[in-house]
DNA sequence: CAGGCCACTTAGAAGACGGTCA
DNA sequence: TGACCGTCTTCTAAGTGGCCTG
């Protein structure tokens, strides 16, 4: 019932009223309501967004595989304990206690060791990961005789462990340097043949943990060995030739006042720049870091001139653009080193990316939306706020030089490496695990497993929640319209927020009276409800939906009596949805809804827009439509490319030429055709098959852009990789690609394929989501 | 049971990369 | 050969939801 068809969403997308905007485009409006309605609660604010430039970090990671060390050491007592939640330590229950201690001793030092340049990993004992590998591990060693393809598949890994890892990236780099002196044809084959072989070993060498057991009691690792995260590099003081002026006159600035000038400096190309909230945030964050003397002297932004310092990071930008060839490769092998370095650690036996091993560099606060905070100073980390998490028995990361942890804890029920308090909102942030991982990969593979468990129960959900409009206890009654919307509507659960913390978002709970109107009709429809607000990152969220009739009479009743600042759901919170939800099936929470019908929705659209005699092309285009309606679905949205309507243009203007071309093939055709008749020069007869060929070409070289043309179109506001990466059942669509015949590097790139290995791995034809 | 803390997922923008075409 | 442009990767903000505490 609740389903969007693919004609509703492009109906959504093409009718104009139905266009969710950003919301930068709507401020008004929204000013105009706020304003309007008199008694808003956050007080009128500017709803406007703007996008933002980041002052980042320079350094580009790329994928790599470097070597590393495998020592297997004597047994070591790495877990006597399990550090609790909060810190706190708590004596590890008994049987984990023996489950830990279930690896069998292992002293074969020398044949487990790889060689690594940067890292030195051992792994004690302990590491040894739970007991289905372990045993498939020490069969592998013992007997070497595994029959099933699963288990040679797990001895070649054991035996490719041994051997010292090429880095795949490095290869083809060099081997791209070869092409460019001579590339002969060999040649071309060789790096063709290289790059198979990479991705065979690479394949093998594959953690196939989805094989493993789990682990219970929220155990998530048993040995954790990492290098602790990297830290940006210093702060440079300003070339003496770059001054800092305020009212006219130079002043040198020490160098914390001077940093932080220059955080702001580089983004005056910026309109936030010109806001007065992120102004008066940055100018009184700025106040705190200067000395006494620069803080009296120093007392309005407006006399400061940042200009020279605004220039000189405008020509570096423009100089790092231009650096040679060599300097960049310099620059790269040295970002690889510190990937190698730091970018992995030791899981269980193996070796695992880390996410975001880099420490959040200082810079100016920049929220989504009217952020109240935008500007704030975002201070350096020091390893004195760095929280360490790892193995007891692994190596402990050393502090930089100088320096010291503020705290090392061994909890091996949580996933993070490192994690310290940011200043601005006081949140707590993490490094934690690549995409890739195991521990990520697992815990997506099981969302998408209570998902499906929801499918089983959805009929019966939505029969009770359509019973409970009737209920005579309000707070059902909410509970059921709540409901209703995020199953039908995919909204977000909308948890409270602390007002002032943030920018003024809602979600379903959080809807307020301002955000809905009622419509007893609209274009055609009976009981419409227009929803208006902001939602996560502050994009809009603009709808006009048909409701039964029961729940627009409970809307009306809901909006008795309240004032456009009110809370829409005043008696429900996430926290008693949540509950209701997990009583009706266990794991069940509001945002499973957007997950099950996401992926749902795909897996009905695909069956209903794909048809196996398309070209592939026109497959891709069913495929990207089907991602299209879960896009629009769940409301991920994007800013149309700065470039969209120029290379609209160059695209069709590339038509032109093809169409015109096309004209002139079909002509030549007829002419071969015509001389081919009656005559039987075989060279006359090639020549009428060229020409049918050419027309061939130029044909489906027309409708490969064509359909390029409307895919580009209809996704020119719309962002396909949010639902893509972490709502679609990646089982839909491998199971898909098998059924098309379509290969699925057309649907998956290569860190979405690793990111779904285990749904590569594990999905046949007939998987039903 | 509210409120806060914590851990983890979800999100769009920006930046880096790399293939293509004139 | 280098500009252009689309894609991929990185970055980090902003959500969700569980658990603990008082």
């Amino acid at each position: 019932m609740t389903q969007f068809t693919a004609e509703d969403n492009k109906g959504m997308v093409k009718n104009e009223n139905m266009i969710k905007e950003k919301s930068g485009t709507t401020s008004g409006v929204k000013q105009a309501r706020a304003k309007a309605a008199g008694k808003n609660k956050n007080g009128g604010k500017a709803k406007a967004q703007k996008k933002v430039k980041d002052v980042k970090s320079e350094d580009p990671d790329s994928e790599i595989d470097c070597t590393m060390r495998l020592t297997v050491k004597e047994e070591p007592d790495d877990a006597d304990y399990v550090e609790g939640k909060r810190g706190k330590k708590r004596k590890r229950p008994k049987e984990e206690e023996e489950e830990a201690d279930e690896g069998p001793s292992r002293s074969h030092k020398s044949d487990k060791k790889l060689t690594s340049s940067y890292m030195d990993w051992d792994i004690p004992d302990a590491a040894v990961p739970g007991p289905s590998l372990l045993k498939k591990n020490k069969r592998a060693e013992e007997d070497g005789e595994a029959t099933s393809e699963k288990k040679r598949r797990s001895v070649k890994s054991e035996e490719k462990m041994k051997k010292p890892k090429r880095e795949p990236k490095r290869e083809s780099k060099e081997q791209g340097e070869n092409d460019k002196v001579k590339k002969t044809k060999e040649e071309r084959e060789a790096a063709r043949a290289l790059k198979l072989k990479l991705k065979e070993e690479e394949e093998q060498q594959r953690w196939r943990w989805w094989e493993e057991e789990r682990y219970k009691d929220g155990i998530k690792w048993r040995f954790l060995e990492h290098k602790g995260p990297f830290f940006p590099p210093e702060y440079q003081p300003l070339p003496a030739d770059v001054h800092f002026y305020y009212n006219g006159k130079v002043m040198k600035l020490s160098p914390i006042t001077e940093e932080t000038a220059l955080f702001f400096a580089q983004m005056l190309d910026h309109e936030y720049t010109i806001k007065e909230v992120f102004r008066s945030n940055f100018f009184k964050d700025w106040r705190k870091e200067m000395n006494v003397e620069e803080r009296r002297v120093i007392t309005d932004l407006n006399k400061c001139n940042f200009t020279e310092l605004h220039t000189m990071h405008k020509n570096k930008v423009e100089a790092r653009k231009n650096m040679t060839k060599e300097d960049k490769l310099v620059n790269k092998d040295a970002n690889q080193k510190i990937v190698d370095e730091f970018g992995f650690c030791l899981l269980d036996h193996h070796k695992e990316r880390i996410g975001n091993f880099k420490i959040e560099p200082p810079g100016l606060f920049r929220g989504r939306g009217e952020h109240p905070k935008m500007g704030m100073l975002k201070k350096r980390v020091q390893p004195e706020d760095v929280i360490i998490n790892c193995s007891k028995g692994s190596h402990i990361p050393q502090p930089p030089a100088g320096h010291r942890w503020k705290e090392v804890r061994h909890d091996n029920t949580v996933t993070w490496l490192a994690s310290w308090t940011e200043n601005v909102q006081g949140s707590v942030k993490y490094i934690m695990l690549n995409a890739n991982s195991k521990l990520k990969g697992e815990k997506d593979w099981e969302k998408y497993e209570v998902a499906r468990q929801l499918k089983g129960r959805v009929d019966q959900i939505r029969t009770q929640y359509q019973e409970d409009l009737k209920s005579k206890q309000m707070v059902t009654r909410q509970r059921a319209v709540a409901l209703y919307f995020i199953d039908k509507l995919a909204l977000r659960a909308g948890n409270e927020k602390e007002e002032g913390e943030g920018a003024d978002t809602v979600g379903c709970c959080s809807l307020r009276v301002e955000h809905i109107t009622l419509h007893d009709a609209l274009d055609g429809h009976a009981c419409v409800v227009e929803f208006d607000f902001l939602g996560k990152d502050s994009i809009r969220y603009y709808n006009k939906v048909p409701v039964s009739k029961r729940a627009f009479k409970n809307l009306k009743l809901f909006l008795e009596n309240k004032q456009p600042g009110d809370d829409l759901f005043d008696r429900l919170s996430t926290a008693t949805l949540n509950k209701h939800l997990s009583s009706l099936m266990p794991g069940l929470t509001a945002k499973v809804f957007r997950t099950y019908n996401a992926s749902i929705t795909l897996q009905q659209q695909l069956k209903e827009l794909s048809n196996m005699v398309d070209s592939a092309a026109e497959k891709l285009l069913s495929y990207n439509r089907a991602n299209r309606a879960v896009a629009i679905l769940c409301n991920h949205q994007r800013a149309p490319p700065k470039t969209f309507e120029q290379s609209m243009a160059n695209l069709q203007s590339k038509i032109d030429t093809r169409k015109e071309q096309m004209a002139q093939a079909k002509l030549e055709l007829k002419k071969a055709k015509k001389e081919a008749k009656g005559s039987k020069d075989p060279k006359l007869k090639a020549v009428l098959e060229k020409k049918q060929k050419a027309v061939m070409r130029v044909k489906e070289q027309l409708l490969r852009m064509e359909v390029q043309a409307t895919d580009k179109e209809e996704n020119k506001q719309i962002a396909l990789g949010t639902s893509k990466l972490n709502y679609l059942d990646p089982r839909i669509s491998v199971a898909w690609c098998k059924n098309m015949e379509v290969p699925l590097d057309k649907v998956y790139n290569k860190s979405q394929r690793d990111k779904f290995a285990w749904a590569l791995d594990m999905t046949e034809k007939d998987f039903e989501f």
